[in-house]
RNA sequence: GGGCACGUAGAUCAGCUGGUAGAUCGCUAUCUUCGCAAGGUAGAGGCCGCGGGUUCGAAUCCCGCCGUGUCCA
């Protein structure tokens, strides 16, 4: 824990603030209230906000953000554009949770000075997980924005700690207007990805509107400082990180009942009025039905099994029975919850996330159905894309019109895609339901359990429909929990990388792209890896695999078999080691035939990336890339599949590029800088580590890129696109050869077409037409076979009804006809039964002994049972057989045996009637 | 990244512990009708997603691939 000289700044004691205890939850708290006795945060103190706002005069969005930064821009900070709300430049993270999270890991570890310093910001984060309270709370929201006043200091350079970061904030709140006896600052030390501090939550009329921390810990075992089990450790750089929730800003200057009625008064009322819902502020009452919801739901966290209870204690309170508290809130939870998620919707599709099955684009996916949902039990019966353009056009894009188009397009598949999914589900629980009904059965919770896990139909509409089918279906309130922890973990394999120290490895290969030969120092040995001084080898990295060749050293060759990174160290893993030592001075030969492939593979991913992004939109982005000597393939977030026009004109853009000859430009830049030049778009390969990154720029495209490319487009020779495959919903990935690889695939494909033409005998060209002739002809005469085995069987029904043999008065005939397959047999066979003859055929088909039994009505009112007949019969062939009673098949291996069997049926038939 | 489910006629689906591929709707013809709706009768329509394996025999079991849906992090 922290020791209170942490809090006891000198802002506070030369402001006449005192530090107290909260008699309610025993935490620290500094205020210039004599007389308080509480910490200011509910449930100690309840809201009194609403209705009486806490700042002077009432604001909207726009000018409370408006405020706050230029508060903090006139006191020295730079004020700097948010980030997007997917976390593209982190891997831990998929959406902005805080507008900390834009700084991390390189700016707050030290590796990366900030864009500014000190700064300050407004970003858009969103949260998921209360979103079963947004609307209902009264202050819950998917989204907001964190603005946020940042400074990274370190031991050298010092530009503001505490007291002026608390300075700042309490001239903020008074200038607002804030009574100062009314603001208290509660000590609450705060803990989270590996950093600590202390931090202090700031309190005005019940409500939370800004946390300060000062981050100056980072997580290590050996620490000595202890926080919730962790040890920590001071760190040389240390950050304010302040948070202050513009909506709640926002909802405290304006005190009305709900968050949601002050930050989009006229999107409620819109929603209202299409739902037909009265929602009038204005009416006392009403009014104070969502106030005093706000004030206790404020005060209680929400749990499903709590919020009957507390509609009742809400409606005692407001004297009105709990069915009209009920009618009175319910429609607009969800309107407020519409609200939220359409604006969530609109940041997320308008940062460029694309809805999908996995990653950040199934929380958009998620996000799309509940509001889907929401809008049903409404009856808002209008397109979700029309909803998200009015928050959208409210938003920061310049170009939304033109973002909009897009997103219009993906919502009305989403929406059509939902709709084919509760569809399908309706009928799957109409089925599941029926056959529960025949039982008498209730659904078991299983069936839901998988309804909704692999089907994705929601337990209450999976209820609804058995419901309405007569079957009763018991539905746990834990449902979701229980789903959850049908989820076992994997426990994650980390996978650890040996940990190299040492002066990094001089790469060669970055200075002279194309030169083969070099000399170097040996420094160390490690692992059957040799460490270089420098080195032409490209060690595996940005999907573009090592650099093989081979190291001389007194007149020993050894191969170079794969080639690592670490920490800027480059490990050359060889054949063998012996015979090496630290000093020697080595010969090294790269193969350059794999890297020039792996080269022209690389900067063609680079065309190609481009060419769809002008082919489909700016919303694709790369997910994932790998290269080798023969192919390349390259994941691009898309939401439809990529058509064959479309493909082709992918491949033709790219291959203009090839003919256009751009020269292919590398060079090294400070990261800020970069993306300041740049912007995000730099990270379609994930995020290098470091302050130096390497830019690699073709014609338009530009990216951070660590991989060897080849100088000029013309290089490339040529791209061949071989195929798309949908690798998950919303990322298609395109697979295509370069250079010599591509003309090898279309020769390929030469082969392919000239071996069919062989084949069938005619030019490439006539190819299709004459594969459809000859499937069409080859399914009708796969008819006529048909028709012609109906009819020799019943050709032959008359002779082999002749030669049957009478058995106590039954008629059974038992022959062999040669040359027959299972399907003549059978014909035979079942025809014999017609006319109440038990037959037993065998015939020979490609060296198996094919058998057939079939057994009449009188035959098997005696008890002759077919299967029997076969499973004796088959034996003596050498295999099995069986059927049912009136027909049975079977068979085996050993031809000879064929007279034997059809006398063991006959047995069986004999044994069978006596 | 992990899990679950699915792919059979134009559509929706059934097909049990392997043993002659089915239903409903739609389609064609035909009967009844002035005509339509409805009904009766007959019929067409299937590489059972693809490839391999096990087996006398695979839509069915096993493996791989392709396609689709869905849940979780």
């Amino acid at each position: 824990m922290f020791s209170q000289d942490e809090y006891k700044l000198e802002f506070f004691v030369s402001h006449g603030f005192l530090r107290r205890r909260c008699t309610k939850c025993n935490k620290h708290f500094w205020t210039r209230d004599q007389d308080r006795e509480t910490c200011g945060d509910p449930p100690c103190d309840p809201y009194s906000f609403i209705g009486s706002p806490v700042f002077s005069s009432p604001s909207d969005l726009g000018e409370m953000r408006e405020h706050y930064l230029s508060f903090f821009e006139a006191r020295g900070h730079t004020r700097i554009p948010r980030y997007p709300v997917i976390a593209r430049w982190r891997d831990d993270i998929y959406l902005t949770i805080a507008s900390i999270a834009d700084f991390q890991p390189f700016v707050t570890s030290g590796q990366v000075p900030p864009p500014a310093n000190p700064l300050t910001i407004s970003q858009p984060c969103i949260r998921l997980d209360d979103l079963d309270s947004v609307g209902r709370s009264g202050r819950h929201l998917t989204t907001f924005e964190m603005m946020a006043h940042h400074v990274f200091n370190s031991r050298e350079h010092e530009i503001y700690w505490k007291d002026r970061t608390v300075a700042l904030c309490d001239e903020l709140l008074l200038g607002l207007g804030a009574d100062p006896l009314a603001i208290t600052y509660k000590e609450n030390p705060w803990a989270g990805g590996g950093n600590a501090g202390p931090s202090v939550e700031v309190l005005v009329g019940g409500l939370e509107l800004a946390t300060l921390v000062f981050m100056d810990l980072k997580a290590t075992p050996a620490g000595d400082v202890e926080i919730k089990g962790e040890r920590y450790q001071k760190m040389d750089n240390y950050i304010v990180d302040t948070g202050y929730g513009l909506e709640r800003f926002v909802w405290a200057s304006q005190g009305t009942p709900t968050v949601y009625d002050a930050i989009f008064p006229e999107m409620v009322r819109k929603l209202a009025d299409l739902a037909g819902v009265e929602h009038d502020l204005t009416d006392p009452e009403y009014a104070e039905i969502f106030a005093q919801n706000a004030r206790l739901a404020g005060m209680v966290d929400l749990e499903e099994s709590s919020m009957k209870e507390l509609r009742e204690r809400i409606a005692r309170m407001l004297r009105i029975s709990p069915e009209r508290l009920e009618a009175a809130i319910a429609p607009m939870e969800r309107i407020y919850a519409v609200v939220d998620h359409t604006r969530c919707l609109a940041y997320m599709l308008g940062d460029g996330i694309i809805p999908s099955n996995v990653k950040a684009g199934y929380l958009a996916r998620l996000v799309i159905r509940r509001t889907l949902r929401q809008m049903m039990d409404l009856g808002l019966d209008m397109p979700l894309a029309d909803l998200v353009r009015m928050q959208i056009s409210s938003l920061d894009y310049a170009d939304w019109e033109q973002r909009m188009q897009t997103i219009s397009e993906i919502l009305s598949l989403e929406e059509q895609r939902y709709d084919e999914t509760l569809e399908r589900g309706r009928r799957m629980v109409a089925k599941t339901a029926s056959h529960y009904a025949k039982r008498g059965e209730s659904m078991p919770l299983s069936s839901l359990v998988s309804l909704y896990d692999s089907h994705g139909i929601p337990p209450e509409i999976a209820r609804e429909a058995a419901e309405s089918a007569g079957v009763s279906v018991d539905l746990p309130d834990n449902f979701y929990s229980i789903v959850a922890s049908t989820h076992i973990k994997a426990e994650e394999v980390e996978k650890k990388a040996a940990k190299v120290s040492g002066p990094k490895t001089r790469r060669l290969f970055y200075e002279r792209p194309f030169e083969t030969e070099f000399f170097a120092k040996v420094q160390d040995l490690l692992d059957g890896s040799v460490i270089l001084d420098q080195t032409l080898f490209y060690p595996e990295g940005g999907g573009q695999p090592a650099d093989h060749g081979k190291l001389v050293f007194g007149g020993e060759v050894y191969l170079v078999k794969d080639v690592q990174i670490s920490d800027g160290v480059v490990l050359h893993l060889l054949d063998r080691t012996s015979g090496l030592s630290p000093g020697d001075r080595v010969f090294g030969q790269i193969d350059l035939n794999r890297r020039l492939a792996h080269a022209r593979h690389h900067t063609a991913t680079h065309l190609v990336h481009d060419a769809a992004k002008r082919v489909l939109g700016e919303h694709v982005w790369q997910a994932g890339a790998q290269k080798s000597e023969e192919r390349a393939r390259l994941d691009i977030s898309h939401f439809k599949r990529i058509t064959g026009d479309e493909l082709k004109a992918i491949e033709m853009e790219a291959n203009r590029r090839v003919m256009e000859t751009i020269p292919v430009d590398t060079s090294f830049l400070p990261r800020t800088e970069a993306e300041k030049l740049f912007g995000f778009q730099l990270y379609q390969g994930g995020v290098p580590p470091g302050n130096e990154i390497r830019v690699v720029r073709v014609g338009s495209d530009i990216e951070a890129c660590a991989g060897t490319h080849v100088t000029n487009t013309g290089m490339i020779g040529s791209i061949k696109i071989l195929r798309t495959e949908r690798i998950q919903d919303g990322v298609e990935r395109i697979e295509f050869s370069a250079g010599e690889a591509a003309v090898l695939r279309g020769q390929e494909r030469d082969d392919l077409l000239s071996a069919a033409s062989e084949i069938l005998r005619v030019p490439a060209e006539q190819l299709p037409k004459t594969a459809a002739r000859f499937f069409e002809e080859w399914k009708g005469q796969q008819k006529e076979i048909e028709r012609l085995k109906d009819e020799l069987a019943i050709s032959r029904l008359s002779g082999l009804a002749a030669g049957a043999l009478e058995l106590d008065g039954l008629k059974v005939v038992s022959k062999d006809l040669g040359e027959a397959d299972v399907d003549a047999l059978l014909k035979a066979a079942t025809l014999l039964a017609q006319q109440d003859i038990v037959a037993l055929l065998g015939g020979i088909s490609e060296g198996n002994a094919k058998l057939v039994a079939a057994v009449g009505r009188s035959g098997l009112f005696r008890g002759i049972k077919a299967g029997d007949m076969i499973k004796a019969a088959s034996k003596m062939v050498g295999g099995g057989g069986g059927g049912r009673p009136d027909l049975a098949q079977g068979g085996g291996p050993d031809a000879g045996g064929m007279k034997a069997a059809l006398q063991t049926g006959l047995d069986v038939v004999r044994k069978s009637i006596s």
